[in-house]
Order: structure tokens, then C-alpha cells, then sequence
DNA sequence: CGCTTAGTTGAGAACTCTCAAATGACGTGG
DNA sequence: CCACGTCATTTGAGAGTTCTCAACTAAGCG
């Protein structure tokens, strides 16, 4: 697999054919980090059998909508999505951004109809998993089950993060947050904690943090002149971690 | 088991000895909505013997603190709880209320530690499922795996939906979700769903929905004085709901 | 090269917060 | 049973933060 250049991954991946990529778990750069997270060799190889490799989705594209009925789960294997409803005003509300070698779909386990819409910010592929067959085979891998709950687990624990984020949180503190977590999950799959190109819109990032996309531009300028960040259009260098850090209200000890 | 008023059970279930209700999920007037939903009989009896039933909380005790061990969830029984975690700069951070049929301990499952710290709002009591016998058991038990993820799917769903009340609503329709919200859970588990007695605090409600103490107060008095509430201290009675459940941004369709 | 979308910046308005004080509920001990 | 202290709630006034509206600039794409 060609080896691209991790600060330009994150916008660039359309540029590496999906084809020419692994097409099983077991050889995905992103087996570590994703699903198969502590699987040994024969056990992915039972996974692989129920995964649909790397389906691609263009910038715009719909990988479900809302009120879809839920089938599977996918994994995100290049670009990147973002995840949104509609409020009772008609707005649009972004709840989630979506990176490789994460889960995308849980918002459909519980009624067996996805609550969100799931759109591709830039080119994208992902791998199915049909979710009637991860909760069969789940139940002869223990390790699978056991790892599939903590990955639930883990949104649950986000999630009440982000309450607190947005019930007590500045506009500075959350956009802080923001690439303080943006950085490490770029970090996660190998790409540059410090040079991040942004796949979304002020205003998707504006929705998500609760603010207005004119506060987001904002911010952004304010920590550009108190020297934390660069900021050139999409592109984000986080020039001083520790006091982003601070700001971000993470513990630096 | 003696029939409660549903209108004062909510504050008023320390009155009721808990040795003096059920003991087993078998016969516990919650099994419908709780951990035994969709379990027939014969695995109802499996559940029982892995539960350690009714162990009992008095108002301020701690279920667990931040950073304890996980090692198991807890079902309410009778009571209520509250979840919450300190930000960085130490004030309490409320994230979540537990009533009777409800699942407490999810926030541990990731990291095999809690993040949260739960606390009884009033006398409570909870039936403790060690979660590594859950595990266990939801590997013979496919119905129990199934409704265990789906309880986990429901968790994730309402984190979402409550991004989107924090991220774009105004304090009176947050207050309004709250109020809505809290009734059908009521409701739910055969409380009155009209009036409402409140086991937080003004305050835990203003942490909670990312608001200050003062605001909650003159919320419930603005909707007094629109006649869609009575307020009495800790007694709500919701008097006009389709107002409410309008201003909530509730479809009513 | 022009159109459309995205981003920046300014000014005033609106909402919510903080600080402060007063009232009310509740539990304890005299 | 009452007095007291504590905690919870209400209410007011002013301050701050963020939003909305608007105009302008920049970038992307045909």
C-alpha cells in the first residue's frame, strides 16, 4: 500500500483508489484502532467473512438518512462524515464528525431506524457490517462482544463528556476541545496531531459546538492571535498544545 | 406488594420497606420495562441468579465516584439517582437522572472504571448485575445480548437528541424537554405523568440542562404565568401539554 | 472568468449569567 | 413544640457572552 503522506491524508484520500487498497481486515492499515481491536488472526478472518469491504461515497453523499431502517454498522476506511438531524425548526444540527477506523450507525440499534443522517464531507469508502451478523457472531467471540459493548461504551462516555462541554463550556473552551479532540483522533490513525485539515464547515463545526458559524470564524481568529493556532482557510496548525489544553479544560499533569 | 400512590411515590418511596417488596426480577412490577424486557420466563430465572437484588441507598449516599472500579450496573429499583463529574475547575457537573427501571453504569463499561460519580437524590434502592456474569450470560442468552445493545443504542440516541437541546434550543424549551421528558418516564413506570415530584434540586436541573440555578427558577415561573404549569416548590403539575410538548419541539403530529 | 459557496468582520440586539438580597422549607436540638 | 440554622428557591439589576443581521472578501468550480 502506498504510503501517503499523513498531512494530507485527511482531504486527500480520493486520491488513492479504494481498489488498491486492502480489502480485508486482516490487512487494513486501520486493524488496530477499529473493530477488530483484539481479535487474533483467525477470529478477524471469521469477521472479514461478514464485512462488505469498502463501498466509496463522494463528497455530499448520503450513507443512510434518517428514519433508514438500521442494517449494519460501517466503519469508516478513508475520508470522512459527518452525522446530523433536522430539529423541529427544519435547521439542520450536526452531532457527530466521523474519522477512520470509526463506527458509524450505533444511532439505529435501538429502534432499528437510524435517528441521524450520515453524509460524506469528501470522498469516502466504508466497510459494511450487516448487524444481525456481528450480534451471531459476537456470540461465539466473547472478545468480540466484549469489545463491540466497550465501543458502545465509549460513545456513551463522549457523549456525557459533550454534555458537560456544551453546558458549561465558552465558545473558546469548546472550540479548543474541538481540536484538541480532532488532533488526537487524527494522531489515532497515523495522521499529523499538529497540522489538521478540516473535512467540515465553520458552520458544521458551529452546529456541533452550539455556536454560530460567525463565532466559530471568530475563535478561531482569537486563538490565531494569541499565537496557539495558524489558521489558513480548512487548514488548522496547533502551534502551542499546552495552553490549547487549558483552555480545553484537559488535565495536563 | 401494596399499592403506592402514584403521586407520591416518586419522594415518597423510602416509605415503603424494600424487604417488603420483591426480591427477584420474576416478580418485580418492573421487569417489563427493565433489564428482563423480551426474557421469558425460564431466563428471567437465569437473570435472577447472576442479580444481587435491592441493596439501599439513603439520600447523598454514593452508588460509586469517579474512577471506581467497574465491576457492575445497577437497576433502580425504587428512588432516583443523579450522575454527574467534576470540570476542570471543580464545580459539579451534572449529566444524567436515573428513575426506577433504569440502567446505571454504563459510564464504566469503556475503560473498566467510572467516570461519572452517581448519587441518590432520595431513599433508593438498586439491584446490582455484576457486569462480567451480564457478559457471560448474554452469550447464551441471545435475547439478553440483543436488549442489552439496544439499551446501550437507546443511551446513545438520547445523548444525541440531547446534543441538539443544548447545541440550539433556549433555556424555556430546554426547561419544557425537561419537564416532557421526566413525565413520560413517569409514565412509564405507572407515576403520574401529570404531576411531578421533583428529587433534584433547582440547581442539579440548571447543571443539567447547562443553565444557572436562577434561570430554572424563572423558567417554571414563566411558564406558570402562561398557565402551562403549576409549581410548588418540588411539585410540578403540567397543566396544558400540548403547549409544552410544543415549546419541547416534541412533533405532535 | 464569473458564479456560487465559504469565511471574515462589524454593530447592535437578545439571552443568559453573576451578584445580591429576601423569602421559604426543612431538620435538629433545646 | 418552638427556635434556630441551613439549604433551597425566588426575584431583581446590571454585566457579559453570543447571536443575528449585514456587508465584504476569499476560495472553489464550471
Amino acid at each position: 500500500m502506498p504510503n501517503v503522506n499523513p498531512r494530507l491524508t485527511l482531504l486527500k484520500t480520493h486520491n488513492v483508489n479504494p481498489r488498491h487498497t486492502v480489502i480485508t481486515c486482516s490487512d487494513c492499515r486501520l486493524n488496530k484502532f477499529c473493530l477488530p481491536i483484539a481479535l487474533n488472526e483467525s477470529k478477524i478472518k471469521q469477521l472479514d467473512e461478514i464485512v462488505e469491504h469498502n463501498s466509496s461515497y463522494k463528497k455530499g453523499d448520503h450513507l443512510y438518512k434518517k428514519n433508514d431502517n438500521f442494517k449494519s454498522v460501517y466503519a469508516v476506511h478513508s475520508g470522512s462524515f459527518k452525522s446530523y438531524t433536522l430539529s423541529y425548526n427544519g435547521n439542520e444540527q450536526v452531532n457527530g464528525f466521523f474519522l477512520p477506523g470509526e463506527i458509524i450507525g450505533l444511532d439505529g440499534i435501538a429502534n432499528g431506524m437510524h435517528v441521524n443522517a450520515i453524509q460524506a464531507l469528501e470522498h469516502a469508502s466504508v466497510c459494511e457490517i450487516p448487524f444481525s451478523k456481528l450480534e451471531s457472531l459476537s456470540l461465539q467471540i466473547p472478545n468480540l462482544q466484549h469489545h463491540f459493548l466497550a465501543l458502545m461504551g465509549k460513545e456513551i462516555t463522549n457523549d456525557k463528556e459533550f454534555h458537560n462541554l456544551l453546558s458549561s463550556y465558552t465558545a473558546e473552551e469548546r472550540t479548543a476541545h474541538f481540536l484538541i479532540n480532532l488532533s488526537s483522533r487524527c494522531e489515532r490513525v497515523s495522521l499529523s496531531p499538529f497540522r489538521l485539515l478540516l473535512p467540515m464547515t465553520r458552520g458544521d463545526i458551529g452546529e456541533y459546538l452550539g455556536l454560530s458559524l460567525e463565532t466559530t470564524s471568530r475563535i478561531f481568529g482569537k486563538l490565531h492571535r494569541k499565537g496557539l493556532i495558524a489558521v489558513n482557510n480548512r487548514e488548522i496548525e496547533l502551534l502551542q498544545m499546552e495552553p490549547l489544553l487549558k483552555i480545553a479544560g484537559c488535565e495536563t499533569e
